[in-house]
DNA sequence: GAGCACTGC
């Protein structure tokens, strides 16, 4: 009733002239001169593209013709806004004017006194009121307050002992005691315990399988006990990946003789929406490294804990980095802490000089030797030729760049190689080609043959760069009736692979059964096969990285660092001595870089930035200079701008009470942004599930030689969508009404319709997660769950969310142009339908990924698309994931330099025009929106959606704006519509 | 016509 009443009202501010007809023609003569031209051209030339073989002036005629032609389609309707509108608008405009005077003072300190006494004030200004007052005052305090935490309690120091006692007596512990005992790190117990004990922070480097990550805490942990003071011991041992947090801290569990989880164990783990909390002091608990940062924010100088210790520094990942730069500047304020990094051998010399010289202990590893085997060595000990795929005759044959620049790199080292006469010839005229390193299949093939013909039992990894490669092996291995299934058993591993029924990829064959496992680096580390004796590995990996110049995220496949070849190597000798192939030479490993680009250096900064402003850590350039290697300026630069057009950031670099609340939501900014308007627009659901995929990964699966089905299914899936955030909201809503009919009605769910349980389960999770922290930041009522009928009041309104989506997307946009489609063929002679061209601002020319619901959109007119992922690889510019959006919605949220153009976008691209009371309406709208996006984050509630609340009428005034032009489009009607039931309806016709 | 891998009280 009301939502009708609503929709007339803002029906009449918004009225639409179908105009067209009635323009006068302007020069006419020449287009249609052109026109005649033209046609008689086409006529005689019926083949091909009918512009290209015109000669200049009929061409130039051809075009002046299409652009009358267009500017006459243009100006059809136009869009105008009653005079009461302004009025009304003026309305909103009042009511949240005290906002706006707040938010354009310079000084933020004085700008929030006005604000109410609220609790969110006083925690805001908490932040704003910065660095010193806030930290040194903590510090006078807590520094009292952490002798009463870990203060030693000696009735509880007696009982730990005593409990400590009773176990070493325990048969079981005593077993297992003996095992752990022959760990190399064991041989170093006592210099151990005692560098920590004299030094604050010490280096620990020991290759895989030395025990540090199980045995060293708990050294500490049993030093502390048996000195009588257990109480006051309590360690967090952080892991990149969470599988590593849970193992680590099951395994301590089963070595102590506990259960972890049970609330008397020393042993707990910690990760995202995960916890098994250890007893509260003698204890050790293992989390992700994102677990420690959150922790940061509640307990900036981690007084909870006597003890961090830093595994797999040497990865150097986004968050191990920040949290080395944040631990070296809480070391003069904690020093009682004891910081222990523990890190592959390579490269502790570099994090020895950031702790200013701390030592370094070294510890042996208790791997297997692995003979490592080149590929000139394998050419020579096959006897294989590479066969050229070139053309041998014709241009073809010419060396390129690529040949060039190959060949500079590589002749000194096979001249060497020939000088010496260590190599038949044809290894020599095979090194000489590119072909040796660039398609290894057949190379592959004759090796794996080669193995399995000569070599022992024993699985086989191989390290392929991606998805493209491993296909095109197993496709290879499938047709060859050497690999029959019965005696080889193939997997297959990639992030998008889905993983059900490959248990027995880490368990035992069969007797004379063999594995072949097919991998991306995802087995480097992330998955640990031990029966690995053969690891081939092409020496080649797909590496993102970030150009601050472009402004562009790539993904590029390139040659690896010797650490990632080393520890390639190293998974073939975990239970026996290995072989490694590498299918690139020594010449070419020679120019390995020894480490990879830490990470930092590698991404774009906007998440990490608000975390340096919500722990306080000062202004961002001087604090990213502190990291261990620097990240670009440029980039930290370019990552600022964002945080400032996004609204977190003001002019000073302070945070906004917008950028206040993103900061704390485990997201990335511009998806907490779309999780807060999800809350504010009445349409939670689809936004959480929506927020959920982009900041954790997309669920859908593609098994390999089903890409056939898996499309069809997501078309079918997606239909009339044509959004891949609407299609993750609608799979997420149809998976969790499968959840409440139980768990095989899930999984059915997910596997008859290409989606990784596992994923959608966490991703459930995550929304659950969403909504709890909008709950605790009050945007939502106390009582809301994901869904809440009043908190999804608009989510079956799909061009409302898409909307939405453009508001938290922004400045994601593209824009989709078609060129001549939409020309009435009658006029001119038929233009070839040429292909979409969408076009960023930015960027220019860009193509929709293929993995994209709307890659293969047939699109019948201009339009506006949303995006999140943008990425560069293979020399084009892919948007990874897109919706098609209400245009009006684009130019409504879009930014003011947008804003000015809008009279002349709208009329170029689609078919109609603001009249100048219309611009001034929207502008003043927009203001309103500003002011009211300030004023909620700052005075944090559910939205009121009563029928005479401001929140309700601005809100849905919004709605119906920016969502007015689904209608619009409508070229039987030209009639401007905003009826919302409608525009569902017809939402086919719209794009 | 293409999809390295991780992470979050």
């Amino acid at each position: 009733m009301e939502k009708k009443k609503i929709t007339q009202d803002i029906s009449q501010l918004i009225l639409s002239c179908p105009l067209g007809n009635k323009l006068p023609p302007k020069k006419r003569s020449s287009p249609q001169r052109g026109l005649k031209i033209l046609r008689e051209k086409a006529v005689k030339k019926k083949e091909g593209n009918p512009k290209k073989q015109l000669d200049g002036k009929a061409k130039g005629l051809w075009d002046a013709a299409r652009t009358r032609k267009n500017l006459i389609e243009n100006e059809k309707s136009i869009v105008k806004v009653a005079q009461y509108a302004n009025e009304k608008f003026e309305g909103f405009f009042q009511n949240y004017a005290p906002v706006t005077v707040i938010l354009s003072e310079a000084n933020w300190r004085s700008k929030y006194e006005t604000l109410d006494d609220s609790p969110f004030r006083k925690k805001f200004i908490d932040i704003l009121e910065g660095n010193d007052t806030l930290h040194s005052g903590l510090k006078k305090d807590k520094n009292e307050e952490m002798s009463n935490i870990l203060a030693s309690l000696v009735k509880l120091d007696e009982k730990l002992f005593e409990e400590f006692l009773c176990k070493i007596s325990n048969e079981e512990f005593q077993k297992v005691l003996e095992l752990r005992k022959k760990l190399p790190v064991w041989s170093q117990k006592e210099d151990i315990v005692k560098a920590i004990k004299d030094n604050q922070v010490v280096v620990i480097s020991g290759a895989t399988g030395c025990g540090k990550t199980t045995q060293i805490c708990q050294f500490l942990l049993d030093q502390a006990i048996e000195s009588r003071s257990g109480s006051t011991f309590c360690a967090l041992c952080t892991q990149p990946r969470r599988l590593a947090a849970i193992s680590a801290a099951h395994r301590v569990a089963e070595e102590r003789v506990e259960v972890c989880g049970d609330p008397r164990s020393s042993v707990g783990y910690q990760i995202r929406l995960e916890r098994l909390n250890p007893r509260e002091r003698g204890s050790i608990l293992f989390c992700t490294t994102g677990i420690l940062v959150q922790l940061l924010i509640s307990d900036p100088l981690l007084e909870k804990y006597s003890h961090i210790l830093l595994d797999e520094v040497h990865e150097r990942d986004l968050l191990t980095d920040f949290i080395l730069t944040v631990v070296r500047d809480l070391l003069p304020k904690r020093p009682k802490l004891r910081v222990i990094l523990m890190s592959a051998t390579i490269n502790s010399n570099l994090l020895s000089e950031y702790f200013n010289n701390c030592p370094v202990l070294n510890i042996d590893g208790r791997s297997f030797p692995v003979e490592t085997v080149y590929l000139e060595d394998i050419l020579s000990k096959l006897d294989f030729r590479f066969r050229s795929t070139r053309n041998r005759s014709g241009a073809d044959s010419h060396p390129n760049h690529l040949d060039i620049e190959y060949n500079q790199i590589m002749a000194p080292f096979v001249e060497e190689m020939e000088a010496n006469h260590s190599y038949p010839f044809h290894v020599l005229k095979s090194l000489r080609k590119r072909e040796s390193e660039e398609s290894p299949e057949m190379l592959i093939m004759a090796l794996l043959k080669h193995i399995c013909a000569r070599e022992a039992d024993g699985a086989i990894l191989i390290f392929f760069p991606g998805w493209e490669q491993i296909k095109r092996l197993n496709k290879l291995l499938l047709s060859d009736r050497t690999f029959s299934s019965r005696k080889f058993l193939i997997f297959t591993l990639h992030s998008m692979l889905p993983t059900f029924n490959q248990r027995q990829i880490f368990e035992k064959p069969p007797r004379g059964v063999r594995k072949l496992i097919l991998s991306t680096n995802i087995a480097e580390t992330s998955l640990t096969i031990d029966d690995i004796v053969y690891v081939i590995d092409c020496g080649k990996a797909k590496l993102p990285n970030f150009d601050p110049l472009k402004k562009l995220n790539t993904l590029n496949s390139e040659w690896i660092a010797l650490a990632n070849a080393h520890q390639r190597q190293g998974r073939a000798g975990r239970t026996k001595p290995g072989i490694c192939y590498k299918l690139y030479s020594r010449g070419r490993e020679s120019t390995f870089v020894p480490h990879a680009l830490p990470e930092i250096k590698r991404t774009r900064l906007e998440e990490l930035i608000l975390r340096v402003k919500i722990l306080k850590l000062g202004q961002v350039q001087a604090f990213l200079r502190k990291v261990p290697e620097p990240p670009d300026d440029l980039t930290v630069k370019i990552s600022l701008e964002l945080l400032h057009e996004l609204g977190a950031l003001d002019d000073a670099e302070c945070l906004t009470p917008l950028g206040f609340h993103l900061a704390q939501l485990p997201t990335d900014p511009s998806t907490g942004k779309l999780i807060l308007l999800g809350a504010i627009f009445g349409c939670l659901e689809p936004m959480l599930a929506i927020a959920a995929t982009l900041s954790f990964k997309d669920p859908f699966v593609m098994p390999l030689n089903q890409e056939d089905n898996y499309r069809k299914r997501r078309k079918f899936l997606a239909e009339k969508l044509f959004s891949d955030h609407l299609l993750i909201a609608k799979v997420m809503h149809d998976f969790r009404a499968a959840q409440l009919d139980g768990h095989v009605a899930a999984k059915n769910y997910c596997h008859e319709n290409f989606l990784s349980t596992s994923t959608m389960t966490m991703l459930s999770n995550m929304m659950e997660q969403f909504c709890r922290d909008l709950r605790e930041r009050q945007f939502l009522s106390n009582s809301a769950s994901i869904s809440d009928p009043v908190a999804n009041i608009n989510s079956k309104n799909h061009p409302l969310i898409l909307a939405v989506l453009c508001a938290g997307l922004l400045p994601n946009v593209a824009e989709v142009v078609i060129a001549g489609r939409s020309l009435p063929k009658r006029n001119l002679p038929k233009i070839p339908t040429s292909p979409v061209k969408v076009k960023t601002p930015e960027d220019g020319p860009v193509l929709i990924h293929p993995r994209s619901i709307n890659y293969d959109t047939v699109f019948a007119k201009s339009t506006w698309l949303c995006y999140h992922g943008k990425v560069k690889s293979s020399n084009s510019i892919y948007l990874q994931d897109c919706s098609i959006v209400p245009p009006l919605a684009v130019l409504f949220f879009g930014d003011e330099k947008l804003f000015n153009k809008k009279d002349a976008k709208l009329s170029k691209r689609f078919g109609y025009k603001w009249d100048s009371s219309t611009m001034e309406a929207t502008r003043s709208l927009r203001t309103c929106w500003d002011n009211y996006l300030c004023h909620r984050v700052s005075h944090p509630g559910a939205t009121d959606w009563s029928s005479d609340s401001t929140d309700s009428a601005l809100l849905r005034a919004i709605i119906h704006f920016t969502t007015a032009t689904a209608v619009s489009l409508n070229e039987d009607t030209g009639l401007l519509s905003v009826a919302h039931e409608e525009a569902n309806n017809s939402r086919r016709s719209m794009w």
